[in-house]
DNA sequence: AACGCGTGGGC
DNA sequence: TGCCCAAGCGT
């Protein structure tokens, strides 16, 4: 099966670490998160961001999410429910929620400063092996690899390490380690990265193009194509249920916080959504007349597939319908529509608002980006 | 260790 | 269209 790392292999991908940093200074992208000095909260905040979200999708979101939260302190002070707002279809809820208690942490543990230390970093809540590696060589210089996803596949081609699933993995970050050099360790962290994201790509990797295309194992035995080899796609369930948008006085909305833990936890939804693929179908929110709105909106998430269909009241009277004073911590409330855009929508729950008539203007970010 | 956890873009 | 995938983490 597979071969382990040879020692001589390490070493001449060593030898090539100066043609691999050349080539990402010579091609560097001009990434918003990337500033020079590295502010090492804003290097942490990005990537909790780009955990699993693409690299565009952060880009367009990174620079509000900056400005709206310039140091761990503002985060602390602006509280759970901005950092959620502000997060809103970014997806992966629980990195909200974790950055929230992760700017706590920091405040309370030291002093409101990003820690340098790999150690220290990890111990910080929604940090994990790879977060931690990446702020302590980007931002600080420590000499360590970061291995996500990119680096990982990098090295199973580079190794030809054919029976290694691509992910990160405590094996991948100890050949990481052994390739590891002490100069340039920032550039050298996103030197991977990039290789990996530009280059070095799940399909049809552009050896043509690859600095270290002389030293790849899958490239001299034509592997390239067949490494990795691709892991099995999980089964999704599909989930049929009902939604219900209930307006009152034309201009406030029947809505609904999840529980924290789970699928969406802690957003705002409408009444109706599941709460996990296995609850049951739950009874309308109110007794009302409701009215099929038609059509059907289809959801899609990583492990779950929604078909929801969409039922619509008006009910009459101030009396029935007040606004909640505040965004409440679970249960039923009434919303004023112009003031959606304070609230932790999911893109789930703007698709069926977007569905029903209503349009709620982008969550949590900035009023305006000129 | 395997699973739960969103979303949007590429092809 | 449907499928693949993304700068992972917590449990």
């Amino acid at each position: 099966m597979t071969a382990a790392p040879s020692a001589d292999q390490i070493a001449r991908v060593r030898a090539h670490l100066p043609a691999l940093l050349a080539w990402y200074r010579g091609r560097r992208r001009d990434l918003p998160w990337r500033a020079a000095p590295p502010d090492p909260w804003a290097v942490l905040l990005s990537e909790i961001m780009l955990q699993q979200t693409t690299a565009p999708v952060v880009a367009a979101r990174f620079p509000d999410m900056l400005a709206r939260f310039p140091t761990p302190q503002a985060m602390a002070e602006a509280g759970e429910d901005a950092v959620l707002a502000a997060w809103s279809g970014l997806g992966y809820y629980r990195r909200a929620r974790a950055l929230f208690a992760c700017a706590r942490a920091i405040l309370e543990r030291h002093g409101g400063r990003v820690p340098d230390d790999p150690q220290a970093l990890a111990a910080l809540p929604g940090v994990g092996p790879y977060t931690a590696a990446a702020v302590a060589a980007i931002a600080f210089g420590r000499p360590v690899v970061p291995v996500d996803g990119n680096v990982a596949r990098v090295l199973v081609r580079l190794f030809a390490l054919g029976g290694e699933p691509a992910r990160p993995s405590p094996r991948l970050r100890e050949l990481a380690a052994r390739v590891a050099r002490a100069e340039d360790a920032g550039d050298l962290a996103q030197a991977w990265i990039e290789l990996g994201a530009l280059v070095c790509r799940p399909r049809r990797p552009l050896c043509g193009d690859c600095p270290l295309e002389q030293v790849c194992l899958a490239r001299a035995r034509g592997l390239e194509d067949r490494l990795p080899a691709p892991a099995p796609r999980p089964e999704r369930r599909l989930v049929h249920a009902s939604a219900f948008l209930a307006l009152a006085d034309g201009d406030l909305v029947l809505l609904r916080r999840r529980p924290r833990g789970g699928l969406l936890g802690g957003l705002v939804d409408l009444p109706g959504v599941p709460l996990a693929p296995d609850a049951g179908p739950e009874p309308p929110p109110l007794a009302v007349d409701w009215r099929p709105v038609p059509g059907e909106v289809r959801h899609v998430f990583t492990h779950l597939e929604m078909r929801l269909r969409l039922e619509r009241a008006v009910v009459d009277g101030p009396e029935t319908a007040r606004p909640a004073p505040e965004l409440p911590a679970a249960g039923l409330f009434w919303w004023p529509i112009a003031e959606l855009a304070a609230l932790p929508l999911a893109s789930l729950t703007r698709r069926l608002l977007a569905h029903g008539g209503i349009v709620p203007p982008p969550s949590g970010r900035q009023a305006s980006a000129r």
